[in-house]
DNA sequence: AGAATACGTCAGCTTTGTTGACATTCCAAG
DNA sequence: CTTGGAATGTCAACAAAGCTGACGTATTCT
């Protein structure tokens, strides 16, 4: 009931004001109407479809689904990570992680190796086959970011990762900022 | 292998010519490392957890999945809609959709009518239980939202919505626009 | 009258997540 | 050297949420 500002409320007030900062004071002030927000909310399930749709054509094509994806790509940033660093970045259970794991090893599209220094750890990389897959999908995904970074423009990409980067978690956020969590 | 542009070519230049753009043209260019490209799919992974994280705790506690939020909020959004235009909308099959909505109409949370004009069709509303979960929901997404688009300042926001807009199916992006897919 | 549409439902299958239990291997501390 | 705990893997059972296919009913359109 609080917070009951719907834009009928506002009028056609609510969209004037969300462009209007105060740089005075150094603190951007922001007069967010619930249908502002709600659009944003909309944008970002409409647009998380469309981020994900060219990937998952490939993807089940092969027998793969979007878990797989998420592997390939972690491992092909950081080579050579391990299980439980894998874990930390997906947020997912190691039984969850280890089926997809295993049917990437067994089609021969992930390695696993032992670590040198503390032999329970497997360390993961792709292999011949497995990189091959991992263009195919970033290929698809990339020419769809890289149309719409054209479309949208420099400075509404810069707009695009802050105000991406301001909705992640903290934790995930450290994730996202290590371009290697690398091995010995 | 065409496509292959790696970072490590680039060098530090890939970053810097992000910025530039050629305005004297109209047409903007973008000089796009996989790199930076490689950032943005992150980000949007990243964030799209985040974004779900809160509404999801919400849900699990009553024993709701993210079908449900989806459901909730686009009828929330057009109230009276019909069946076939929650299934246009979500990309489902109206198998899925039935079992969330059945649920939720068991659980009184939706009134299910029979259209006037056309009695095959059932219009769906929220009734006051729902429209108190939805706002729980909404109100919790919204905060997270809210809180990024503070941080990131308002010419961020607007850069945030044009690269997702640009970022979605063209089908998509008519359910994004309209308002309100009414009824008579 | 017959075709098409909107909806609901049954049955079965897949992917991807979850717990819990248990074994193995190994590191490190006592 | 023994032992506790960490890292990994695996088995089993289960749930959410998607899918296809088939069928039935009511309604509307042609």
């Amino acid at each position: 009931m609080s917070t009951k500002l719907t834009y009928s409320e506002f009028g056609e007030l609510g969209n004037a004001m969300t462009q209007s900062g105060q740089s005075t004071t150094g603190q951007t002030l922001l007069f967010l109407t619930d249908e502002q927000l709600r659009k944003g909310t909309e944008a970002m399930f409409f647009a998380y479809r469309g981020f994900t749709a060219d990937p998952d054509r490939i993807l089940s094509e092969r027998g793969y689904g979007r878990a797989h994806h998420r592997a390939v790509h972690f491992i092909h940033r950081s080579p050579g990570t391990t299980v439980n660093n894998l874990i930390a970045i997906l947020g997912v259970t190691k039984q969850s992680l280890n089926r997809v794991l295993r049917t990437l090893v067994e089609d021969g599209l992930v390695l696993n190796t032992v670590g040198k220094k503390d032999k329970r750890e497997r360390h993961l990389y792709l292999t011949e086959t497995g990189t091959t897959l991992e263009r195919a999908l970033s290929d698809a995904q990339r020419d769809r970011m890289r149309a719409a970074y054209r479309a949208a423009g420099p400075s509404a990409v810069a707009g695009f990762r802050q105000v991406l980067e301001a909705m992640m978690d903290q934790e995930m956020r450290r994730h996202y900022d290590t371009l290697k969590d690398r091995i010995e």
